[in-house]
DNA sequence: TAAATATATGTCAGATATGGCATATTGTCA
DNA sequence: TGACAATATGCCATATCTGACATATATTTA
């Protein structure tokens, strides 16, 4: 199985090697997984870029490194609301909260 | 007070009314909270279009006429979550979800 | 190598969002 | 006008998300 579809699968909260590997994601299901996905990435880049740790970063936006993982790992816990606010937290427009959600470049916000 | 400075801040949870009247946004919280209205605009948009009712719309996402009105109203109780699902339910793309995030246009998706 | 730092993973009690329901308000049409 | 459909608003029990914490697993540095 290909990396990104595993996560994809672990993201909607599947197990892989259960007999569920063989459920399919609805279109909107996994249009919703890699949007957070892709948030993730962007966060994970725009904290990178500005040299913070996770525990930094969870400082900053009143939050826990462990909370900052599972999101930057799409974790299927966290939501959209949070990537957002943190997103926002580290200095990003909504242009570009935008730009990060269709966009499959992870520098792209 | 102009109606969309009180719609951001019933959005925010605040009544109008209060001493908190005089209380400012961050950039952050003002940015989440446009967001949070522009996609509401867009949902309202998207379904008119597709002459849905709220009712039958919340069957189509499997939530509530209630729900639904809360969030074309910018309800400070909708998650981004509830909305991006709702919009992908009316069929639209993750990059139509991210215009609708930043473009002022209700139109845009 | 070991120690130090960063990140990942699991759990859980408390906080927040949820659907469902009742009911108020608005809009539409005869 | 009244009757009816649509939308708005308030409430609540339950489901889901949250920060916090412990601890495992990298990764870096001396």
């Amino acid at each position: 199985m290909r990396a990104d579809k595993r996560k994809k699968l672990e993201a909607a909260g599947w197990t892989v090697g259960d007999a569920q590997d063989f459920l399919e994601l609805s279109p909107d299901e996994s249009a919703y997984i890699e949007m957070k996905l892709a948030l993730g990435h962007s966060l994970k880049a725009r904290r990178s870029q500005q040299h913070l740790s996770q525990v930094e970063l969870a400082k900053r936006v009143k939050s826990s490194q462990s909370r900052i993982a599972k999101m930057e790992a799409g974790d299927p816990s966290v939501s959209i609301d949070l990537l957002v606010k943190s997103l926002l937290a580290l200095g990003a427009s909504p242009e570009e909260v935008a730009r990060a959600i269709y966009s499959g470049n992870s520098q792209a916000a």
